[in-house]
DNA sequence: CTTCACGGTATCCAATCGGTAACCGGGTCG
DNA sequence: CGACCCGGTTACCGATTGGATACCGTGAAG
């Protein structure tokens, strides 16, 4: 798990290898990742997602926040400081994420042998 | 899960609301549960899937066999029959997904909530 | 006064996705 | 012979995605 958790991170671990894939945009599921513990400053989310241009972080955020499963809270008018976490319903993702996850760990020899045939 | 299972063959189960998507294009997720019981022969994918053109069928199909998750097998030459089967690597999805789904029937108005407001 | 950090926006562009519609070659049915 | 079924393929096209790059307003720090 924890292995897999650092991949996720990487160039290699394929979005695209995985057959599934959470939220509508690329990189929902690893921003929820990076939310599983506790509240992160945007610039904090930048650091482990610097694949993620700030357009495509925002826009992930965003889209988070629409559908419930992200709290953006905002500190002084205008900007001083905002957070993001997981509302509860984006909590309650967790656990199918982790079905997941577990699932690409078990298959994931697999999945390379057939990608490479 | 029946009442999901049906629903979502229906243009407004949305694979959009859906926070999990299987595969990588719109259809695969689909196509696979209508593999559960077993091979089917490309019309025979064509009735459930009434609203996935024939290219795109062949599309998904293609890439979930490159995949590993489905094998096509071709009666005679040139064709007179095609069946299409999970594979074991296909067959072993269908826990994960089922767990998604269990997400989605338990969150359900959740979702339709957070996308009204 | 200048510079930096913060939390983004705006613009442009290439690639991909996915839908429509037409077509196709071989076999079979009447 | 003609029509139809099967399992696709091809061409075309508009919409969406996502990457690169530059920019921005405010407040605090030096």
């Amino acid at each position: 798990m924890e292995a897999l958790r650092a991949d996720m991170f990487e160039e290699i671990c394929p979005s695209t290898l995985l057959p599934f894939r959470i939220g509508q945009d690329k990189w929902a599921g690893l921003v929820i990742r990076c939310l599983e513990d506790g509240p992160r400053r945007f610039s904090e989310l930048r650091v482990p997602l610097a694949r993620v241009s700030s357009k495509m972080l925002t826009q992930s955020l965003r889209t988070l926040e629409r559908d419930g499963f992200v709290r953006r809270t905002q500190y002084g008018e205008p900007v001083r400081r905002v957070t993001y976490e997981l509302t509860e319903l984006g909590r309650s993702l967790l656990g199918p994420m982790r079905a997941v996850c577990e699932w690409t760990e078990t298959h994931w020899d697999e999945l390379l042998d057939a990608r490479e045939s």
